[in-house]
DNA sequence: GTCTATAGGCTGATAGAC
DNA sequence: GTCTATCAGCCTATAGAC
């Protein structure tokens, strides 16, 4: 009796705090941080205004909350991509950036609301520079791992340019994912912003020519410090 | 003596006017729309909160007037180099997206701070899809433009494709040039976000690599009348 | 054109009852 | 855990003096 109280008290909370995190989840990826008050999250989650203080203490927190709670599993899938890829014979660039960019295009296009808020989130918030350091505490780990594998995979990278062609890919890939209205406008509605998996379609072989271009430069050019490549 | 004092007049309050403009687009360009307050601007701006009201009616309106202010002109650079690169001989893909690109990171790294501010603001703006209407108004006619002349350069392009490549461009633009720290953290300042020229070298090739391939991709493909390619 | 003063409402956060 | 009531401060926008 007293085990089946707590037990039904632990999932009135968690059910309320996760109500939380979903509307905040889904208002700020719409209106962005401070486009979206305490008031409207806890409205839409049906609870009251003074839970929010109780589950996460402040709005900041609540924030970094939301951005937390998708982070592992995002990186779970892209490593386990990430292993998938480098145990194959002779991995490719493009497969590598898929392994990559894959788990993001299928949580956020799918039948998961929360998850499409969530990637949507990740998208606009990336460039405002407020929570860079929230966000590379979650996804440099990994952005690291995979950038080492781009070196291995393409002689023509060194760190920097890996680094480099990867956040480049990285940029093209959330700015395609925020369902912008101007693909519509300017294709005259051939092409749905909203259909992202089409979107993947086009977006990988564009990153993957880019990173290979990135890299044919490379082999272009003089060795600036040291002459382990061979010149022409 | 009357045309005098009018002339000082007119000057002052083009002045006060400017140089709200000038703080609201700082402002802007570090916290967003929604981060920054009137007060916030006009003080920057060493004036009172009424003539924010006075010269602009609301902050929404004053928010449009920012991005108004300097589009005619990156528009008018970004067609003569458009006009430049058509009357060659054999214009290619990398020296188009050149033209499209080269203005933005002339002004956003120049000695410029409004320049600087400006071409900030675009990229973080764009997308929240908050502001999509007035962007495109600005910015879809020197767009649509640029998109012609990508399907006549490269003829592995139909409009929608070069739509989507050059959306994706863009995309690539504007992230790269937050200033994001992200590039510092990786590669362990092997590279700095803030030095944008250099940023432009990797860009190019890039992003003209990724077109390539998805021309390439459309060559390999059945003509465009014909079956159309599954969605996954 | 520019100012001060202020209206009317919303903000993040807290106190205390239950 | 959840609620209502409330704080002190900030918000956009306006009124009216100069």
């Amino acid at each position: 009796m007293a085990n089946a109280r707590v037990t039904a008290i632990d999932r009135r909370r968690t059910d309320t705090r996760d109500r939380i995190l979903d509307a905040a989840e889904k208002l700020f990826s719409e209106r962005g941080y401070d486009g979206v008050s305490i008031r409207d999250i806890t409205q839409l989650a049906g609870a009251g205004l003074a839970l929010m203080t109780y589950h996460f203490g402040t709005k900041d927190r609540l924030f970094e909350c939301v951005l937390e709670r998708r982070a592992e599993v995002l990186n779970r899938d892209r490593l386990a991509a990430l292993d998938a890829v480098l145990a194959r014979q002779n991995p490719t660039v493009g497969e590598l950036l898929s392994g990559f960019v894959e788990p993001y295009v299928r949580y956020g296009s799918g039948p998961d609301a929360g998850w499409r808020h969530y990637c949507r989130l990740i998208a606009i918030v990336g460039p405002t520079g407020r929570w860079s350091e929230l966000l590379g505490r979650l996804f440099d780990s990994t952005a690291e791992k995979f950038i080492a594998a781009l070196t291995r995979i393409e002689p023509g990278l060194d760190e920097e340019r890996a680094t480099r062609a990867f956040l480049f890919c990285v940029g093209t890939m959330v700015t395609s994912f925020t369902g912008n209205p101007r693909l519509d406008r300017l294709t005259k509605r051939m092409a749905i912003a909203a259909d992202l998996n089409r979107t993947f379609d086009y977006l990988i072989p564009f990153i993957a020519g880019g990173v290979a271009a990135i890299a044919d430069l490379a082999e272009r050019e003089a060795p600036p410090p040291s002459p382990r490549r061979r010149s022409k």
